[in-house]
DNA sequence: TCAACCATGTAATGTGTTACATGATTGA
DNA sequence: TCAATCATGTAACACATTACATGGTTGA
C-alpha cells in the first residue's frame, strides 16, 4: 500500500493535524489524551507515518528551533491532506478484526482449577473499574474543554470525541458486567452442587 | 519467542486438542464454530503453529490415509502439551491491545457531512443486529450440545464456551446501544438546532 | 460445468511492539 | 542523583493478512 488511502494510522494523524500543526511528539501526546481509549500507538509508529504522509504530499514540515529544547519538526496538513482524510472518512467502515484474548482463558477453563479462574476474573473486573474511573475523568475533561472556549479544541470536535468516548465506556461496562455474570455463575455452582 | 509459553495461537490450538486429536483443517473448522466470536484465525496461521508445537514436543502427529480424500495429519496433545496449556491458563492475563477502529470515524466526524456519518452508524448497527442473530444461533447450538451427550463436546467444556459467548453478546449489544445513542444525539440536534 | 469442500502448505506484505541510540533540561 | 519530560529516529522481531500453489471429490 503506497497510496495511504486505507492506512488507519496515517489518517488518524491527518485528523489530529486538522486541529493545529504539531510535531510528532505532540501528536503522540494528543493521541494519548484523546484517541487512546480506542487505540494505543507507539512513538516509533508516528515518525515513519509522518515520513510517509510527507512523501505523499499530505503534510508539510517546518523546522522550529527552540531555546533550551531540541528543534521541533512541526507538521501541518495540506489541502491535499484534507481531501485524503475526507475520502477516508466517507468510505464505508470495514469491521476491525475481533481479538478478545481475555475470555479465551475462560473458554478453556475446564483445564484449570476453579479458584485460579475466579482470581483472573476478579482481577479483570478490578481493572475494568479502574479503566472506567479513568474514562469518567476524561469525560469531565472533555466537558471542561467544551465549556471553556479554547481555539485548539473546537467545540464541534469535542462533541464527537464525547460520543467516541461513550463507545469505550459502554465497552468497559460490558466487561464489568460480564465479569459479574461469570463470578455469579461459577460461585452459584459451588454452593448449589 | 521459541518457548511458546506466551504464544496465544499455540495455546488455543492445544486447548482445542484437549477435546480430541484433529488435523489442521479440522482445528480451523472447530475454531470457526467456537472461538471465532472472540478471535478469527486464518488457515495459513494454523499449519506453522502446529509445526512449532510439534517441534516443542507439545503435540504428536500421525498420518491417517483416507479413501478418496487426501491423507490427514492428525495431531494429538502430549502430556507435556497439557502441562504447557495449564501453565498458560494459570498465568495472569495481560490486557489485549484495544483497537476499535470503527468509532474513529466518529471521532473525526467534524470533517465530513452529517448524512454520511449517519449512514455509517446505521450500517454498523445493522451489522450488530446480524451478528447478534448469529450469536443467538450459537447459543442454541451450545445448549443442544450440552443436552445431547456427545463425547467430543464434554459438558464441562460447553459450559465455559457459553460463558465466553456471553462476552461476545454483551460486546455486540454494547455496539448496538452505542449506535442508537449516537443516532439519537445527532438527529436530536438536527431537529432542535 | 462450476462452486464448495477437503487438505496441505509457502511467500510476500503489512502492522505492531520492543529494544536500541542520543542527549539536554527540570523537578523531587 | 534519579526519574521524567522533551525530541528525534532506526532496527529487530512478532504477528496478521493476502496471495500463491496444488489437486481430488461431491453436489447443484
Amino acid at each position: 500500500m503506497n497510496d495511504l488511502s486505507s492506512a488507519v494510522l496515517e489518517n488518524a494523524v491527518l485528523g489530529l493535524l486538522t486541529l493545529r500543526p504539531m510535531s510528532g511528539y505532540e501528536i503522540k501526546q494528543l493521541f494519548d489524551k484523546s484517541i487512546s481509549f480506542l487505540w494505543r500507538v507507539h512513538m516509533s509508529q508516528i515518525y515513519p507515518a509522518l515520513a510517509r504522509l510527507k512523501e505523499a504530499g499530505l503534510v508539510e514540515m517546518d523546522l522550529v528551533p527552540q531555546e533550551k529544547k531540541p528543534t521541533k519538526k512541526v507538521y501541518s496538513i495540506t489541502r491535499k491532506g484534507r481531501r485524503a482524510l475526507q475520502t477516508w472518512l466517507r468510505a464505508p467502515v470495514q469491521d476491525s478484526a475481533v481479538r478478545d484474548l481475555f475470555p479465551l482463558k475462560v473458554f478453556f477453563a475446564r483445564n484449570i482449577e476453579r479458584e485460579t479462574l475466579l482470581e483472573h476474573i476478579t482481577e479483570r473486573q478490578d481493572r475494568a473499574q479502574a479503566t472506567l474511573a479513568l474514562y469518567r475523568d476524561m469525560e469531565r475533561l472533555f466537558k471542561e474543554l467544551q465549556e471553556g472556549d479554547i481555539d485548539s479544541y473546537p467545540k464541534e470536535d469535542i462533541r464527537f470525541w464525547q460520543l467516541a468516548l461513550r463507545w469505550a465506556i459502554l465497552r468497559e461496562e460490558g466487561v464489568r458486567d460480564w465479569c459479574n455474570l461469570v463470578l455469579k455463575d461459577l460461585t452459584q455452582d459451588m454452593k448449589g452442587g
